[in-house]
DNA sequence: TAAGATTGAAAGATCAATCTTA
DNA sequence: TAAGATTGATCTTTCAATCTTA
């Protein structure tokens, strides 16, 4: 590269070897998923949050808060969903305004078939190529990333063209 | 959850945690480099590629594999980007079926530009969010996975729908 | 006015052909 | 018959606009 405030070669190595676990691995989860259960990762988040739910639902904005979706992303993917009938959404009684994402009878049995067969990926692809150890020190570290992104504010980027 | 083989709730943390990241932080970067540059993330890495190469530029093939892309996304991508004028395509001599992806001039210049926005955000959220020893660190994890990810079988997947 | 949510159009990704040359 | 590459249709995401209630 031409630019003075480039990265190390390690440094690259290292950014780079995140850019292809971070492309390579949902694909191969996404495909496994697909392939066994006809249900994408997205949907398979989506099941997976409101089944974390006493009552198996949980609000638009919410969702999409939790499964870090804008709200037009989250809006169209649940319609998707309730018309292959995962979920239905309903009315809220204490806002008018909002609405619920709800779990269905079958979405939610969709949902316990379909979880080994992703746990079983995250295991293979994840968990397991790595020692324990060095497992849980990336989870550390994310937890870190995450905080920042969370927290630090985005600088007026300048622009020079 | 359901079942048995799950993964611990330390686990659990650890793998949210990475998916937090990996929807967050290419989130960022392509915010940032559009809002700047009016360039995506995909766009950005083509141009690297590209830019790498001594005569700048690559097979179509070669291409898409250095940026995990499919063929046909890749070639989708590469229309449009010459469309607007940052590479060009070119026949290939050496074997009949093949082609070029050739970085222009504005390709070019619109990547020098461009890539210390780009560089800085990487720096930003990532290299500099976290101790050098712990970014080590986490190149080192990644290489491990990315190695088991494009040597180990896919296993066959059971269908228990 | 703003917040919760949805919508339709446009941009991007995926999938299954297809075309051409090896 | 297979490899390199492209295409068109379909599905998904994004963006800006809209609708409704607070």
């Amino acid at each position: 590269m031409v630019d003075d405030r480039w990265l190390t070669v390690e440094q690259q190595r290292s950014w780079r070897a995140w850019l292809a676990v971070s492309a390579l691995l949902p694909d191969r989860l996404e495909h496994e998923l697909k392939s066994a259960h006809d249900l994408s990762l997205a949907e398979y988040e989506i099941l997976v949050r409101l089944s974390e739910e006493p009552e198996r639902r949980l609000r638009m904005s919410e969702l999409a808060s939790r499964t870090l979706a804008s709200k037009s992303r989250l809006s169209h993917q649940v319609s998707r969903m309730e018309a292959s009938g995962l979920v239905s959404r309903a009315g809220c009684l204490e806002d008018g305004r909002g609405s619920y994402a709800q779990l269905t009878d079958h979405g939610w049995r969709v949902l316990v078939t379909a979880a080994p067969c992703h746990v079983a990926g995250v295991r293979r692809w994840l968990v397991d190529a790595l020692p324990a150890e060095d497992f849980a020190r990336l989870g550390s570290i994310m937890a870190v990333v995450v905080e920042h992104l969370a927290t630090a504010e985005s600088p007026t980027v300048g622009h020079s063209g």
